[in-house]
DNA sequence: CTTTAAAGTTTAAATGTTTTAGTTTGTTTT
DNA sequence: AAAACAAACTAAAACATTTAAACTTTAAAG
């Protein structure tokens, strides 16, 4: 039985077209200023509301964005959100969101739900082993595309991530110079351009300070804090114990440490550890974290202007790559290595 | 210039009607088996990509739904919201997510765009002083709504929560148990009924056990972690020094424990410290925190469940309030009190 | 054989908006 | 007074789907 109040229901009561209600009510100058108070008026008096399934049928734009990432409530995804959130406000976008928890297949059935319902454009930190084919997908369909914090290998789109080489070298480095010479490092996979290029800063920046690498020193796992807080006793229990850890992410950091504590050790003082992203969080932890910031609004901020800009047609070119400058925040949690260590 | 394959570009190039081929894909009894497949098997290879705002429009069945709640990043809402998104795939039901930080307008906002999206339903935590005019637009407009966390006073429809009251009292009563006889309220506000009840119980358990209650002893203040860190200072230089605290939730119980750490003590040990809520992070903090399980799972599910049946036409009764029954979890952030406190 | 029923398919209208190409009205210019 | 123009408005088509009603074909029943 359709809708109750429509362009047609103002028009008649007022005596105009449907035309010109439409025009009417998006300011468009080709209606009489007049005309144009009387429609409005009378809209919101009826208790009009504006079909975005109508008017996107037509127009086929939609003024809904997707939005795809691992998991929100790691709050790594959760602070980049809330930039890409405030950006989209203020350009009066709506947006979708979804977790892929690293599964391609329901990443893909998310992208094709967003096509279904005529997606302007997509953020996306994509799934591990995303192939390149639902890329194209997207492409084919001609929705807009920028990756955050991920990408995936051989499509060329504009990726906004933090320089993860640089920023872990600023941490590894830092313990170095606070005199640690057996440095873990904890959290984190090979299966992400993320995860190879941490491991990678971090053996270079070991390797140049002539440190030795031992693989045992390496505990891959996920990159949260029960997993942090799992890894604590493997790590402990290392052969010639490492005095530092450099975590993958703060969760895992902070999981890391209340693990130490738990084993009776004072994080911070008996062990060295470094987070990474900086999260709100980090700050207020015990003992307070020294971790590395990852710009995380400045990632959201960035990747919604751009899609914004890509959807209006401002052709950023393809597979541009924009790395922010990671920074290092020295806190509580990273100390001068203690004697006889 | 529309859309590149449609139902016409497969019933042509098949020598079918359109409405054939609708009927096809949505396996309608009323096409034959071969002509199904011949349709299905075409559509696949063509790349057909379903509209869904052309059949919402005729159908005026979106398949969206709206979840509004504070905040994302705040976990308690992001398990409640897991365990929402894990029911809706289950009926592949598409869901918007929206924030609105306790400010009206925004929440307003969105509910706006949702029913502009013709939204089939909202699952909600309403914002702080939500007008009942603000609902009576949903309920006008047609669209099943149901509460989870909190309500609007005066507005009839289905609530599920946790029993706020009875899961405070637990907690209060643990310390009480445990010796303590001076005991602080940290976090929340009057401004919520879910601050309200929590109060009350605290007070009605302290009085029940024949203890004083002080003004002074509650401290209010927003539901984080930063606050909770930031209550500490104010906690500790209280007269008369309380020997537990009864937290608002678990972010602010983690900081008010982290504070405490920083200031010299030991929580669990020189001050008890009980959370609310449960969250996964709850059972790794140091020392691990004794708090109220508070139900998430069970509001999520129920609420999105609730909300399918009501969209489906299976009345609920309005204004049902569903009592999630909360469970004290003990842990080590809890012990008996020290002599000479 | 005809009639009836059932199965399969199609026609056409409907959903609410935007937009192009026009019409009407009134004013200005010649 | 006719022609030109501008301003304000409108008719109608288009967007892609669904669905009630109509139509055709085939099979079964009489």
């Amino acid at each position: 039985m359709g809708q109750k109040v429509k362009l047609s229901t103002i028009g008649e009561s007022l005596g105009v077209s449907t035309a010109t209600v439409s025009l009417a009510l998006r300011d468009s100058p080709l209606v009489a200023e007049a005309t144009r108070e009387r429609v409005k008026a009378h809209a919101l008096e009826l208790g009009y509301i504006y079909n975005r399934r109508a008017a996107s049928l037509r127009t086929s734009k939609s003024g809904i964005l997707g939005v795809v990432v691992h998991d929100i409530m790691n709050p790594f995804y959760g602070e980049i959100l809330r930039s890409i959130e405030m950006e989209l406000d203020r350009n009066r976008q709506t947006f979708i969101l979804s977790n892929h928890y690293d599964r391609v297949e329901k990443q893909r059935d998310f992208l094709e739900t967003l096509m279904q319902l005529g997606a302007d454009g997509v953020i996306m930190s994509p799934a591990i082993d995303t192939p390149k084919e639902d890329m194209e997908l997207l492409t084919q369909n001609g929705l807009p595309t920028v990756f955050i914090a991920r990408s995936v290998p051989g499509v060329d789109l504009p990726v906004f991530r933090g320089d993860d080489k640089f920023g872990i070298s600023l941490a590894t480095n830092h313990l170095i110079s606070l005199g640690h010479k057996r440095i873990a490092m904890i959290g984190g996979t090979d299966q992400t351009s993320t995860g190879r290029d941490r491991y990678e800063g971090y053996v270079s920046a070991m390797r140049k300070a002539g440190l030795e690498v031992k693989d045992e020193w390496r505990i891959e796992g996920p990159r949260t804090k029960a997993a942090g807080f799992e890894a604590a006793s493997q790590f402990l229990a290392l052969p010639d114990k490492p005095t530092g850890a450099v975590c993958w992410n703060d969760l895992a950091a902070i999981g890391l440490m209340n693990g130490i504590a738990r084993a009776g050790l004072t994080p911070g003082v008996d062990i060295s550890v470094t987070g990474y992203d900086d999260l709100e969080e980090a700050a207020i932890a015990t003992p307070a974290l020294t971790t590395v910031w990852n710009g995380q609004p400045e990632v959201g901020r960035l990747a919604a202007r751009a899609l914004l800009d890509r959807i209006e047609g401002k052709h950023t070119p393809d597979g541009d790559l924009t790395l922010i400058k990671p920074e290092l925040h020295i806190r509580q949690s990273t100390s001068r290595v203690v004697e006889g260590n």
